[in-house]
DNA sequence: CTGGTACTTGCGTGTTTGCGCAAGAAGTGA
DNA sequence: TCACTTCTTGCGCAAACACGCAAGTACCAG
């Protein structure tokens, strides 16, 4: 039996922008590649079948919700997750829609 | 090192619907609330302080991504988690976002 | 300084979402 | 059948979202 404590409303407002940024397919395919290690923008893009801009917007929402985090490296700007729990969490995730 | 392999689109829009079954503070509120056993509509409502067909659309969402199950008793219908590891998801992104 | 690459931001558009309210099931009891 | 309770569904609207495209910013090489 897992403990649930009750959350604050603003809590509750962080724990749901984690899970919007969970909430959209092409993100979930940014962690998955990801997962595999860091990644630059244009790559992402590639990989996802997007473009630029659309990637960029996505991943503003995955690094406001604190999932991923990123390193410039000259004009190139890598992308890597925050956390291992990201991906456990998405794990679960799969097994729940399993 | 956890291990991911990459989904197909279908299946990551999927999971994408339990991402966003997550990404509404009501909806986790609802899942706290159920995390101390099974409530009617009703009461939901009147625990998220919303009306009761604004609940019975979240309850919805949250039915069809696979989160909830429903048990009918006279008139009132009883919501339950689907699942524990429901709970274990909330508890990772609740750490995530801390 | 100039050109080129890599990324972000702003804007317009069509779609989706959350909500209140009214109307429709579904069940209970008299 | 009738009245009542409980939940779901349909509708309309405002807000948020995903996207393409154009413009802006940041860095590097020459």
């Amino acid at each position: 039996m897992l403990e649930i404590q009750v959350s604050s409303e603003t809590d509750r407002q962080r724990f749901a922008a984690v899970g919007r940024a969970l909430a959209d397919p092409k993100r979930l395919c940014v962690l998955e590649s990801l997962a595999a290690g860091e990644m630059s923008v244009s790559d992402l893009a590639t990989r996802v079948a997007c473009q630029v801009p659309n990637m960029s917007q996505h991943l503003a929402v995955l690094r406001s919700a604190g999932l991923v985090t990123t390193r410039r490296v000259g004009n190139s700007i890598y992308y890597r997750l925050a956390d291992q729990r990201v991906l456990e969490a998405y794990q679960l995730i799969r097994s729940i829609a399993r």
